[in-house]
DNA sequence: TTGTTTTATGTTAGCGCTAACATTTATTCT
DNA sequence: AGAATAAATGTTAGCGCTAACATAAAACAA
């Protein structure tokens, strides 16, 4: 930066603001400051300058992985928008392990992230305490919890399952059952389905916990094993579009009729549940929305704008196709 | 950290040293320091301690699209690799744009990351310059440059295309065809294969580049403008198993017998693949090893070990199931 | 014992930048 | 024109940490 002043015949604080603040730099000053960085080919030093500014234009998101496309593109929108204003990411992945994000909360708040957007709403004491001490702005995507950790760009878990629950009770079904992850979300989901039935007489409900969120083989061994013990419920509702489309599958391997002999509900709207055979009902979620708002709140926040509305209920859609 | 050591009676390098190298402080003072970062709830500030160091514990990696399966797998085991060693990835999305890609080193390199990692091995000048010039090693992934940057942990598109155009032409396949996206890897894959039908007599090949690298909808569109026309081809390879999928897919619904009318393969052995009716014939790449061998050798570089062999190829293969 | 090596800890300076205030120069108003 | 204001630039100090060297204490050898 010294060679770049000494070029330019200004003081470095000059070279500072043609980098930081063009504005307020005479224009002259300003194009002999930038011939000097290309020169020089001069590299404007990020580490220090967070340093000095207490300011590091970068953010850390945490999912729970990001090899399911339903992630992926949460963090593609986090990502694209941060990026058209200057900012990076720093990705890390929990695993839908609360220790792991612990870990990478204390990881992110050692590099001094501007701020952090994570996944869900429930989170280790440590996390929480973290996090407020730190004073970054914080969102939660994916979920609407009931005590936010700071603003949220998410939907209702809950109130999605429960329309699928009304859903499927309207349409006739009564021996239900779900079949989803072990996450929290999938638990809300779950749990907005019981509320759908409850109270109706003569309902049943049967829940498959899988390990694997979101895998073809999961949503098979689900129908395998109802198939196989003569015990096959009216219709399933799948945490993932995944599991449904894997569910699908073993239908057509074992001819059972979807949706007449076995509705199949799915979950997030992914391509795959369009061009399914047939293609699959589902619950589309505002996936990469909530990445772009949860950026956009962090990025109002950063730059001292009050934020109108810290929750957003960004809410979802039931997308009735003809599986179910 | 002034008070940390004020606590714990110790000077401040102490309590650097108990952070960075326990192993070089005694065990009682390391334990007096462990207590008083307990009790004052300090979070070290790796920011301050990047600039000091220049040693960021930061890996920038960039690929095309994080919401293409295929990328993704790298993401996370270049993540997790990362992560057990106590560094950070900060993500970029090139959207398959030499431009992007530019700004994206700019931006990373200006953050002084302690490394870097590539998809392919097509890069601007001004980025082959800047990374040059930065002295911070590089791994490329999914290729295997002539002209390598740096590290490499790939394979041969070339040669996987040729692979595949030798096993089709075996299988009697004349006319064929070639569907993939615009980029660069699609781009060797079509010259292997290229390479496999030279000097053969009798044997016809069409090119199809699309847009969108991995829909169902852009593996449709290639077989039902091929059958509307009344042209299609004895072989489509798709550089997506997605592709393929919506190739078959679309086949279903014309009622064209696959691999009887037309044989397709794939490209990456997505789980789809796996799970299509007929399973689909694809290539096999070391997706997720590609991340970690990466993570891997950045470390083992960062650590000042040498590395034996600098350009690592992973090899691929032909997955032949019913499709082809 | 005395000198030598090893281990543990401390002191000083500075990484490369920006905040906050100070100064200079240009512009506006009466 | 001269005072008042605004715009452009400069000076100083320090962000929080660690490298490099210096020193003190402990362990060892002759």
């Amino acid at each position: 930066m010294q060679d770049v002043a000494q070029l330019a015949n200004v003081s470095l604080i000059t070279v500072s603001r043609a980098i930081n603040t063009p504005g307020r730099v005479a224009p002259a000053t300003l194009a002999a400051v930038q011939q000097a960085i290309r020169a020089t080919g001069y590299v404007h030093n990020l580490a220090a300058s967070a340093l000095a500014s207490s300011h590091s234009r970068v953010i850390g998101a945490i999912v729970p992985t990001i090899d399911n496309s339903i992630f992926a593109e949460t963090v593609r929108g986090l990502s694209e928008t941060l990026a058209a204003s200057g900012y990076q990411l720093l990705l890390g992945q929990s695993g839908y392990n609360l220790q792991t994000e612990e870990a990478l909360v204390q990881a992110f708040l050692g590099r001094r992230v501007d701020g952090l957007v994570l996944t869900g709403g429930r989170h280790s004491k440590m996390v929480r305490q973290a996090v407020h001490q730190s004073g970054a702005p914080v969102v939660e995507t994916w979920d609407l919890p009931k005590r936010p950790l700071g603003m949220v760009a998410g939907f209702s878990n809950a109130a999605a399952g429960r329309a699928v629950g009304d859903f499927l009770l309207q349409n006739g079904h009564r021996r239900l059952c779900f079949a989803g992850g072990p996450d929290e979300r999938s638990a809300q989901r779950l749990a907005g389905l019981r509320l759908a039935i409850d109270g109706r007489d003569g309902v049943s409900l049967q829940v498959e916990i899988l390990a694997e969120g979101a895998s073809f083989a999961g949503g098979r061994c689900v129908v395998a094993t109802q198939a196989a013990s003569g015990d096959l419920s009216d219709a399933i509702f799948f945490g993932n579009d995944t599991l449904a489309a894997g569910a699908l599958i073993e239908c057509h391997h074992r001819q059972i009729a979807v949706p007449g002999q076995l509705a199949i509900v799915g979950f997030a709207d992914l391509a795959i549940a369009q061009v399914m055979e047939p293609a699959i009902t589902t619950v589309r979620v505002p996936t990469r929305r909530m990445g772009e708002v949860a950026a956009e709140m962090l990025l109002a926040r950063l730059q001292g704008q009050p934020i109108a509305l810290a929750v957003r209920d960004l809410g979802f859609e039931l997308i009735r196709r003809f599986s179910a």
